[in-house]
RNA sequence: GGGCGCGUAGCUCAGUGGGAGAGCGCUCGCUUCACACGCGAGAGGUCGCUGGUUCGAAACCAGCCGUGCCCACCA
């Protein structure tokens, strides 16, 4: 028989007496039961019906198969998970769509690492076996992910796990690209890429990334070809000279003017080369002459191109050189190229000066090795007409991002797109369906392999190549869905509503996953892009494993609770980069051992056989903490809304501390026989639980179990109720302002002159507006109020007047402490009467400015007058 | 080179036109019958610098200093 491990057997709610023991919150030792009990429940599986308009989903940005869960997950997921369950709890369908990313080059590294260890490689296996062996990795590891984000908490569908290679999802990835090929914006070119000899592929643009470097800058003379002199370049990789085709100037440059369409002499190689007119060359770098090497710099292949100059690729894709090189320069690395070049060169006589140069030098953010820019036939995917409308959908804020300064971020990225190369000379991946007959040359694009060639019934050999990642993640909100069948659930969750990042990848996955969208579906994926803050390590450095810089978050929540992890994250989320600093999981933690204590109360004190749980309130505290509790409400919807989580924590932590714990439980402590109390209470409780469940899911859930009604299941599950009418009560504030602050005025006395805490004092209001305050001041204030009792021993100010003392022990004491205090609002006084004095200020000044200050003097001079 | 941030209490950060805030840390007090992961009280700040706008600036503007990130084709 199975047994929910939370519910239990029957649907009961759990005896109040198990708490009596409880002293604390034990997060270790529930929560594991509380996410068995979520994942039984289906509540995370919303079945696809309706509209997206009415439902409520994201899709979670998937983490890579490879990966295990570090601070940024844990942030990013506790952002989602708020919003997820807060539109769950408002009764909305809500999915979080789920899954994982093959993660092509980063997952065949790691297995490629493995292989290495075991001393083989993956030329050794061959691309079947390694493929089937990067499987059966993921089999063992691919899961360890997903079971951490359980551990979270987070409400993802994951009954409905997506993988970015699972058959369906694959299909869509080769769909689209046959259909791109098809529209004309997929090209296979020689052209420049940024090889990263580390893993063995091309990688795009914004996989790279800049170091500052100090080389040296070598200065060469190339002879004029006529032999009336020579021509001085400079670079800092002289071994591409082997590979020069050019030398340019700037045609503006009068020293260089006659030169242009002479020849000059390649010095070691012999080749002539045109001296060339372009006006990339600044005239003011070193000598203004530039060596041109198509085959191996981005800009001189631009410069290549335009003049109509040969390609020499005198460095392999294996980082060593080529046979073009010559036979002096065949096979070396490029360093060791380098110096035999330097070194042939000074042979020569040709070089003329070194000197230090810092400067950028590209990096694979991948495997870290140095960039060589070469020429290699690949796969582009033209951008600039899928920006157009997706450009369009942010100007007109279909898609409108959080905070708003990323927008321009975006919108100026896409006003400069330039082509992707899309292909990957991987072997883990979605690889081209592309193939090419060799005997005709002829190529085909197609989603099903084709049998033989069309045009001459040859053999077809595919594409080696696998797709760049972020190809197949730019279709993740609607290839998870079905895409491209029309299915239930595309139709009930695509849209999306929001998608949660850092702002790493906006560029790469969210510009990217807007342009599909909109080329396949029509529709913008989501309507919201949050960008959150990225954690730095404490002290301020990037978390990263291989720096040791980073922190656990499962050990974090081993230690403190999922709860205080999740409000820690969102505590220290914001919209800049913030360090990661523990004391804001303490609070969590605190914060989550609080409510379960003030729960303790509430429970213990009505005990085991409840009445109703209904807002009955008797007295004006009772219409204060209910007006206090709506507010909260509303406060903590609108700052989810608004996508500003640190005051959702903050928010919460205040109203739960401040308002709930320190002042009303106090407050109703000896009112705890009351029947309606006792009702109201339960509400108060009831309603808490529910506002902070998206925040603090477990600790919620585990209260919710005493006090939910039999008929009532999990926290998770319930849709709240709109609200009917208002609780709000701007009297009972007031009053209750008035209690709170004559309270701690009285504290502060008993501190400054000794009065111990637990000492009843006898004293005599002198304020106005406590008529029916006086028992609830008394018994908060520890005061025997009386309406005599002759002359003070001292006063004490108090909103709205004073608080004659009518017994005390150390007079000096006391007329000290009242001395201090008058100063203190004479001073204030004096700054008010100034102020108001002041013709300007009375004249310029919003009319209600002036009267708040008007009515604030006028309370202030009362509260002397009564000293 | 261009762009976007940030500089507020010892630390980490809120505040963005009318009385300088929170958490932690620190000091003092409290075996108050939910919680010592507790309760009460308190000390602590030229709001980076300079100038401007305004009756009024931590907030708005300009410049400077410091610091972080993104983008960019100077060998």
């Amino acid at each position: 028989m199975h047994v929910c491990p939370v519910l239990g057997m029957s649907s009961e709610p759990r005896a109040i007496s198990e708490l009596r023991t409880r002293t604390r919150f034990e997060p270790a030792a529930v929560e594991p039961a509380l996410i068995r009990a979520w994942l039984e429940s289906g509540l995370f599986h919303p079945e696809p019906e309706g509209e997206a308009s009415e439902n409520y989903s994201i899709a979670i940005p998937p983490p890579n198969i490879t990966g295990a869960l570090h601070m940024g997950h844990a942030l990013n997921g506790a952002i989602q998970d708020t919003l997820i369950r807060y539109h769950r709890m408002l009764g909305r369908r809500t999915k979080w769509i789920f899954g994982t990313d093959h993660a092509s080059i980063a997952t065949q590294r790691q297995v490629e690492r493995e292989l290495e260890s075991l001393g083989t490689s993956r030329e050794e296996l061959g691309r079947e076996a390694f493929i089937e062996r990067v499987w059966s990795w993921r089999e063992r590891y691919g899961a360890t992910i997903v079971e951490q984000y359980k551990r979270l908490g987070a409400s993802c569908d994951y009954r409905d796990e997506r993988f970015t290679l699972d058959p369906d999802y694959a299909d869509a990835v080769l769909g689209v690209f046959v259909e791109l090929h098809e529209r004309g914006y997929l090209h296979r070119d020689h052209y420049m890429v940024n090889w990263d000899p580390g893993s063995g592929s091309a990688i795009s643009d914004l996989e790279v990334e800049e170091r500052e470097e100090t080389d040296t800058l070598y200065s060469i003379a190339y002879p004029l070809a006529d032999g009336s002199g020579e021509l001085v370049v400079a670079t800092v990789r002289p071994e591409t000279m082997l590979a020069d085709s050019a030398v340019a100037v700037n045609p503006a440059d009068e020293r260089y003017a006659e030169l242009v369409g002479a020849e000059a002499v390649l010095p070691l190689v012999g080749r002539r080369l045109p001296v060339i007119a372009d006006d990339y060359v600044k005239p003011d770098f070193g000598s203004g002459a530039l060596k041109v090497t198509p085959g191996h710099d981005p800009n001189d292949f631009e410069i290549g191109r335009r003049h109509g100059l040969p390609e020499y690729s005198v460095i392999g894709e294996d980082g060593r050189m080529t046979a073009e090189a010559g036979e002096a320069f065949a096979g070396l690395t490029v360093a060791e190229a380098r110096t035999a070049v330097v070194a042939a060169l000074e042979q020569e006589g040709a070089l003329r000066g070194r000197e230090p140069y810092t400067h950028a030098v590209p990096y694979s953010h991948r495997s870290g090795a140095r960039i060589e820019p070469l020429i290699s036939l690949q796969w582009f995917m033209r951008m600039d007409e899928l920006a157009g409308p997706a450009i369009e959908c942010v100007l007109d804020d279909r898609v409108r991002f959080h905070p708003g300064r990323w927008k321009q971020v975006y919108l100026d990225w896409m006003g400069a797109i330039r082509p992707w190369c899309v292909s990957r000379q991987l072997w883990w991946g979605h690889r081209l369906p592309v193939y090419y007959c060799d005997a005709c040359e002829e190529t085909y694009v197609a989603r099903v392999r084709p049998e033989r060639c069309g045009a001459c019934d040859g053999p077809l050999r595919q594409d080696e190549d696998v797709l760049d990642t972020w190809f197949s993640s730019a279709l993740w909100p609607f290839a998870t869905l079905g895409w491209p069948e029309p299915t239930a659930a595309l139709r009930a969750f695509y849209p999306t509503d929001a998608l949660v990042t850092a702002r790493e990848i906006i560029f790469l996955w969210v510009a990217r996953m807007i342009m599909m969208g909109l080329q396949f579906t029509g529709e913008v994926p989501f309507a919201d892009v949050y960008v959150h803050a990225v954690i730095q390590a404490p002290d301020g450095r990037r978390m990263s494993k291989s720096l040791g810089t980073g922190i656990d978050p499962l050990e974090e929540i081993e230690r403190r609770g999922a709860d205080a992890v999740r409000f820690g994250m969102l505590a220290m989320s914001s919209t800049q980069d913030v360090r990661y600093n523990v004391e804001k999981i303490e609070q969590g933690e605190r914060l989550a051992n609080k409510l379960f204590n003030a729960a303790r109360f509430v429970l213990l004190g009505i005990g085991e056989h409840p009445g109703p749980a209904a807002p009955i309130p008797t007295a004006v505290e009772d219409r204060w903490i209910l007006s206090r509790l709506e507010r909260f409400e509303l406060e903590l919807a609108q700052r989810i809304e608004s996508y500003d989580f640190p005051r959702v924590a903050l928010a919460l932590y205040d109203f739960v501390y401040g308002e709930l714990c320190d002042w009303y439980i106090e407050l109703v402590k000896s009112r705890i026989e009351e029947p309606e109390l006792r009702a109201t209470l339960r509400f108060v409780l009831r309603e808490t639980l529910q506002v902070a469940h998206p925040v603090m899911p477990f600790v919620t859930e585990e209260l919710w179990q005493y006090v939910r009604e039999p008929d009532e299941g999990l926290l998770a599950g319930v849709a709240r109720a709109p609200r009917e009418g208002s609780a709000i009560d701007a009297d009972a504030e007031a009053a209750l302002e008035r209690v709170i602050g004559a309270t701690q005025a009285v504290r502060r006395w008993r501190n400054e002159v000794g009065v111990a805490p637990g000492v009843t004092v006898a004293a005599r209001l002198e304020a106005d507006g406590y008529a029916e305050l006086r028992p609830l001041l008394a018994r908060i204030a520890r005061l025997d109020l009386r309406e005599d009792g002759g002359d003070g021993v001292t006063s004490v100010a108090i909103p709205g007047g004073a608080l004659a003392i009518l017994e005390g022990v150390d007079l000096a004491a006391h007329e000290q402490r009242r001395e201090r205090e008058r100063a203190r609002l004479a001073a204030e006084i004096e700054r008010l009467r100034a102020k108001l004095a002041n013709d300007a200020f009375v004249a310029n000044a919003p009319p209600a400015v002036v009267a708040a200050e008007r009515e604030k003097l006028a309370r202030l001079e009362a509260e002397l007058d009564a000293l």
